[in-house]
Parts: C-alpha cells; structure tokens; sequence
DNA sequence: CTGATTGCAAAACGTTTGCACGTTG
DNA sequence: CAACGTGCAAACGTTTTGCAATCAG
C-alpha cells in the first residue's frame, strides 16, 4: 500500500473506477507521510479541479478507508486521514503536532501491561504526541525572528 | 473532585451559580465513574428537566470542564466526558466499551519508549479498550438467550 | 453501453451564539 | 437588584444524501 501504483491496482481489482480524482488522491497521501483532513485534502485537491465539491472528497476518503488504503482517527479537531501502515509487525507512533507527519515505535506497552483478569481487552491505543525536527527548527527560528 | 459537595464549592468560589441543573449534572458524573456523551448527558437530565435544552447542556460542560471538574476526550463516535481524575500521579485508563466506565492503569508506557532525539515530545495518550467484568457477563449471558 | 462517479443542492448532525426572560446570591 | 443561567431560535461547520448528468471500462 505503499506505491501510487498499488492503490490504482487495488481499486480496479474491486471493480472500482480509476479516476483523476482518485489518482491525486492517492498520490496526495502516499507523498504526504502523516494526517491529513478532509480539508486539507478539499484545498489541496481545489487547487487543481475547480468546481470540486466536498462530498466527493469525503466519498473518495471513504472508499479509500474501506479499501484499506486509508486510515483514520480522531483528534481532538476532528477525524484525520493517513496512508495505512502495511507494516508486518504492530506498532505505534510519534505524530507531529506541527505536519501530521508520523514515525514508527516499535515498542509496544501492552507488554508491560498488567490488566485484570476480568477485563476482556479488545484493542489499544499509543500515542506520542510532539515536533518533529524540521518543525522543532522551524519554531526555533520564529522565534528569533 | 470526588464528591458533589467539593464540586458546588468549587462553583460557588467561582462567583458562579449553583443551580439544580449544575447539581444534578455534578451528581451524575459522580455515581457514573465513566464517560459520558453530550447526548447521554442530555438525556439523563432530560428525564427531570422537562424542556431541557441540549445547549444548556453543552454550557455546563463546558463550565464544568473550565473549571477543571471534568475532562474531554475525543471517542472514534465523538465528544465524551468524565470526571476529571484528582489522582497525584500520572496515570492511563482500561475503558469499558459498552459502559463507558474506567480503570486506572498505574504503568506508563513512556517509561520504556525510546524517542529520537530531534523530537520534542509534548504528550501522549495510552488507552486500553475492552469489555468490563459485569460487561462481559451480561454479554455471555445475552448468548445464552 | 452500463454502472460507477461526480457536482449540485439540500438535508442531517453536533455544537455554538444572541437574545430576552428567569433565577441565584 | 445585579450578574449569571436558562430556553428558544437561529447560525455554523462538518458530514451525508438524492438526484441527474458525466465518465470509465
């Protein structure tokens, strides 16, 4: 899931239609490593077709998660979207606060996680949350400014 | 913050009102030790209020939340609220998927996990989902059926 | 050609705001 | 009685839907 190419291969071996659209879609995120929303992706894509309208961008979104393509969570401002990770082994992730772009952590804490026996656990979330290096500079050199 | 009573002193050191709506509202997240949506909320005190607006609701809330009486956290389904841990020290949270209440979790995966260096971390967010013990017996039960 | 995709308009949500009236301290 | 809280109606931003026209395979 990690090429244009894939993506495009996916959707037509659904029975899905390949379109402009949904190529600049797919290219958006795979250049892109990190979250994006809805509206970020409608004035991205607005630039380049005019009269686009938003709920194709949410439909196109759709499809993409239901394909696996996407993923998506919530932040506090609202639900995000980002390339699924294909990734064999589980895994979490540094999210920059700045980009949305997101880094790897191997390490897993349900290991260490004592939970009682009564409690059925279904799923997990780790999160780290910070700047990334070129944001960290970016703020650094405003604020000499 | 555990008590209704430390909440209305809260409110009244304030200079704000202490209504019954407030009171029935501080009771609630009391006895109910888990998170609650706007919704849920609008319905609870629906039930006594008759004519009842949702944006009360949301003001109190919100108040509450100011007033660090309650804390806000961002579910795949929305907006939730919950009383706002006093513990002295940093802790995470087993939720209950179908209740809604929690759990605390003593261990803190930031311990263990290795950030590079060009990251400035600002927070994280470790959250274990499942199904409480009451939870799972009324679920085996309903199989049963 | 046929069905999938798009834009448009409008609806459906969840949440917030302005205002006049009612209530608390 | 002054300031704060409430309900109502209306505004707002986001997301979804129905429809007719268009496009990909």
């Amino acid at each position: 899931m990690h090429t244009v190419e894939e993506i495009i291969a996916r959707l037509s071996s659904q029975g899905l239609r390949v379109t402009d659209q949904r190529k600049t879609l797919a290219k958006l995120f795979v250049q892109e490593q990190g979250y994006l929303s809805p509206k970020d992706v409608y004035e991205y894509m607005g630039k380049i077709y005019s009269g686009l309208s938003f709920d194709t961008v949410y439909r196109n979104l759709r499809v993409m998660e239901e394909l696996g393509v996407l993923e998506q969570i919530m932040f506090e401002d609202g639900v995000k979207f980002k390339l699924h990770c294909r990734e064999e082994q589980h895994h979490h992730h540094l999210i920059c606060l700045q980009c949305g772009k997101t880094y790897p952590i191997k390490h897993c804490p349900m290991d260490q996680t004592a939970v009682p026996q009564q409690f059925k656990v279904v799923k997990h979330k780790f999160e780290v949350f910070g700047y990334c290096a070129s944001c960290v500079r970016e703020e650094e050199a405003d604020a000499l400014s």
